[in-house]
DNA sequence: TAGGGTCATGTCACCGGTGACAGTATGGGT
DNA sequence: ACCCATACTGTCACCGGTGACATGACCCTA
């Protein structure tokens, strides 16, 4: 490997003059700058970004850890993230932690150790301590999509309760009574907040949630799916359905064909998170968009404010979502003999107007 | 910064010591393992990865070059060939290259001098001499979807070619004369691969490819609705359309939708790429699947094996595609008075049987 | 012409681990 | 009592840049 003192030597001058040279900073003859550039050109030199950490400090990388970076959602956060860590001269090291508390871990201490110059991070564990050790080391941390309130980081949000309340609004405004609610694990503040919206939207129409109408359950599409399927097996079957995100959506979607249940007629649907395929579903799926490049975007502005020495501790951004309303909601159906009538498929059943 | 000096002072050992106790290697008295490891954990000390790495000439990392991470193909690459490599005790370095050459050779610069172990790339430049760079530097180089044969390196790709022209041998089956394809920039191996399927089939069934019938266009959501536009402009029309990957699939639904063309009735569509989602789109979209996942896994694999002082040359790996039938082909409606009927939604249209 | 300033360039310790090598102690064999 | 193998532990140069500091040349001014 050809090292900065090889190109000295080759140019018969030293190390330091080699590194004012590239680096341009400095008072350098026009001959040895001539004689430098040559011998960097000759020798293929490329400065080692290695060495230069360990001297410096600074790695220029940031670490990126969600649950899984296959995830449509996760991979757009992480090129609002890329992008802008590139115009910083910045790199990504991604990470997935598969909702894995203890690969997250071992994750986040792999970066530690690895010292990446910041962290972001989609938390799985509820444990501020495992990410505290960062803040302890002063490495900033910004939390995307959820975060751990505990710990003093900033954090790049969506009005998760508004949204799914306005979402439930809406619904209820299309004449739902019964609306059930596809959610993630509880000890998720977005699965939280969520959740909240969900009751906060029933209790300002003062009505309560149905036993089984609100599933926890684990994430992923057959998750979504085996949710979808309890819903319709509960008694009254819920008319409308929001799930908590894109993989619990499709599997709800599955669910639904597989039963075939007609959407919207026999059940709304509205997700959380939009993929752009859900315009092209039949029917097109309304949908809760959250602006998952500008998410990412966001955090990286954040992490390199940190990195010029501001100091912010837990200040919180809320970015708005979009709601996109499309063919996946209507009005339900007023089935004549109840459950029968509406697996019938929607014979001897009336449609019944929204409320005005 | 807390560093093996400090431990080895304050557990009153040589650094040498506090190494082979945290190494787990060679001899050291359980009084001595004993006051490191208490020093270890008071101190909290955590060796750094930067130091060794230049020591050792090994960073652990692997960097990532594809187009676009958020491109879902892509992501689940990256996801397959981030889990292989941690397994490794690796991590992987994302770089989107924008189908942008310079944005590209950035990337591929940046990533020597930081002195990753290993690159994966799917390329976009056809310059051999812009990878070949790392090959002289001794980095190992893995090429995924597409490659420079040019290049001594190996590839993982899967049988585009073959895969095409099995999806329109069966659009001919189902009776399709005039069948459209809409394919990426011609520079491109997949492109021209696929392109060649294309031309196979044709060529098989002794028939020739209507001008205007190979749109060869930008990648993209917004590609993939012009060309569609403009098959949808050609007379005679197409029955049938073969699109290039999950983009420009998206794309060209958009614009049968935006011209109310009936998908499969008028337009049959076979997608390279599949998406989840595909499968619950209006129609369901008949897709030739790639192992996306399987394919960073593999990747992977082969760069560790390289790693290991496995010499591969250019060993290319073809992983299979899976051809997934579903709803949106099916046999062409032959209009009576050709174009108006095709356009008035199927009136005055018989259905022509499939040649057996 | 001595003193001070500026410019151009060189020297070298340091960043934090690593591992080759050296050194010391202990015990067993003869 | 001596030799040597073995077990344990320490020293230090090195990986490749960096930057503080030193050095030397030159010019200007009092």
């Amino acid at each position: 490997m050809v090292g900065i003192r090889d190109v000295a030597r080759h140019s018969q001058v030293s190390t330091a003059t080699v590194a004012r040279v590239l680096r341009g900073s400095g008072q350098v003859s026009e001959e040895l700058t001539r004689r430098v550039l040559a011998a960097v050109e000759e020798l293929g030199y490329v400065p080692n970004a290695v060495a230069r950490s360990l001297t410096r400090g600074r790695t220029h990388l940031v670490g990126l850890v969600v649950p899984d970076i296959s995830n449509p959602y996760f991979a757009e956060v992480a090129r609002g993230l890329e992008d802008e860590a590139v115009k910083h001269g910045y790199h990504v090291l991604i990470g997935s932690s598969d909702l894995n508390t203890n690969r997250e871990s071992e994750l986040v201490s792999a970066f530690e150790a690895r010292t990446v110059d910041a962290v972001v991070i989609t938390p799985t564990t509820a444990d501020p301590e495992q990410i505290g050790r960062l803040l302890r080391r002063r490495i900033p941390v910004v939390f995307v999509d959820r975060h751990l309130p505990q710990v003093p980081a900033p954090a790049v949000l969506t009005d998760n309760a508004d949204a799914v309340r306005r979402a439930v609004d809406h619904l209820i405004e299309l004449g739902h009574r019964d609306i059930a609610m596809i959610s993630g694990p509880e000890h998720f503040e977005t699965a939280a907040d969520r959740v909240e919206g969900f009751r906060a939207a029933y209790r300002a129409h003062h009505r309560r949630i149905r036993r089984g109408h609100l599933q926890q359950g684990h994430l992923g599409v057959s998750g979504g799916q085996a949710a979808m399927r309890e819903l319709l097996a509960t008694r009254p079957r819920p008319t409308a359905c929001v799930s908590f995100n894109n993989l619990l959506t499709i599997g709800a979607l599955t669910a639904l064909r597989e039963a075939k249940v007609a959407v919207p007629h026999e059940m709304s649907l509205i997700s959380f998170d939009d993929l752009r395929l859900f315009a092209l579903v039949d029917p097109p799926i309304t949908a809760i968009a959250q602006p998952a490049y500008d998410m990412g975007a966001k955090a990286a502005e954040l992490v390199f404010r940190m990195l010029d020495g501001e100091e912010i501790d837990a200040e919180t951004t809320i970015l708005p979502t979009d709601f996109r309303l499309r063919a996946s909601c209507a009005p339900p159906l007023v089935s004549t003999s109840s459950v029968t009538a509406a697996r019938s498929g929607g014979n001897g059943a009336v449609r019944r107007s929204p409320r005005t």
